[in-house]
DNA sequence: AACTGAATAAATGAATCAATAATTCAAAAA
DNA sequence: TTTTTGAATTATTGATTCATTTATTCAGTT
């Protein structure tokens, strides 16, 4: 089997080149120079210029989500945790400068609707952190009892459309704005006693 | 100049014919047709193909914002405001099925970014009547201090975004409970006392 | 002012062809 | 046995042409 640091390498080469030119423009010998290897060789690691491309943005997403898992767990109040994946989540991109410009160029990423999503599996993922700190809160008595799942896609889907409002129509600081405005009356909604 | 009712019934036919073919197949001469008028002679009431489409998509939506603030006014209570115009402005393009065609071969037409809103205009109109709500509900001690103009953006972007996970990505029920869960959800993060 | 038919100008789609890029593979190197 | 290569093969893409359709204009009629 392939090397793994090899695969990693590529994935990251991959991500540079596709953030520079776009899947389109970018050519697989491209990504191949760039990890120094000739593009047959490069054919061992991956079976196509597609799987490269979303295996690339799949390694990004993946980091991406880890990074705000991590944030969370330093937390354990959960109207702390709450305020820490909204800052978190919403804010990385902006020090993400190669996945940004690959989200511009393929807006289809970020999809509203989970039907066409590509990186369905990522994003559960992701939701399945809201859920938890929904769950915890409740547990806990410090959210009322809404319910979970409903509110989870709800409060995924308005994350999503920030994200796309902010970093691909590049609507920035009145964007933020409103994010900031709107998950503090979500939360408030959903504490039991003022926050 | 010309009579204004010849001009309302081309926009009708006009919206009959562009939900049908969408912008791209339909002719100029099919809505002539429809109005029983040469394509010349719609030339009098027109400019371009373009005008006529946008201008019959202005008129839908006008209508489509008349209804809601008709049935805003009939409440006198802020929060009962609110949630007459959460669920009559969702729930209005459940029955114009002409208008959702254009919408779904359109998406452009729903867009995130006020940016690049062909009918910004109109939607402006819209957000004001959400405004209103708000300031008179702080006026009257029922919510709390918010951020107005942030708060009223915020409104509107969920709003569109569940038009479109709703209407045009056909996320029918799922969308419907998530609206739900989250409309209730910011009430009560609006609201002084639960309401 | 409201309308028409005929003329013109633009836009579109299909067909062709050369250039470029993706993918495969038999054989060599590590 | 794993990794790499160069050369060969397919598949895509982009530019160009050309016929057809459709948008738009306009001089003249009702």
């Amino acid at each position: 089997m392939p090397k793994p640091d090899k695969k990693q390498e590529i994935l990251t080469a991959a991500l540079k080149v596709f953030a520079r030119y776009g899947f389109k423009k970018a050519t697989v010998e491209d990504v191949a120079k760039e990890v120094s290897m000739t593009k047959s060789n490069l054919y061992f690691y991956v079976s196509s210029k597609r799987e490269l491309y979303e295996q690339s943005i799949r390694d990004a997403l993946t980091k991406w989500r880890d990074s705000v898992a991590a944030a969370i767990a330093e937390k354990d109040n959960a109207i702390e945790k709450f305020k820490v994946m909204a800052v978190k989540s919403y804010e990385y991109l902006a020090d993400d400068e190669q996945l940004r410009s690959i989200l511009i160029q393929d807006p289809g990423i970020f999809t509203l609707s989970p039907a066409e999503d590509r990186f369905y599996e990522i994003n559960q993922g992701a939701m399945l952190l809201i859920k938890d700190i929904l769950e915890q809160g409740i547990d806990e008595g410090l959210f009322i009892e809404v319910d979970v799942d409903h509110t989870t896609e709800f409060l995924f889907s308005v994350y999503i459309m920030f994200l796309i409002k902010t970093y691909i129509k590049s609507e920035g600081v009145s964007a933020f704005g409103m994010y900031e405005q709107g998950t503090s009356l979500v939360l408030r909604g959903l504490c039991r006693t003022d926050p």
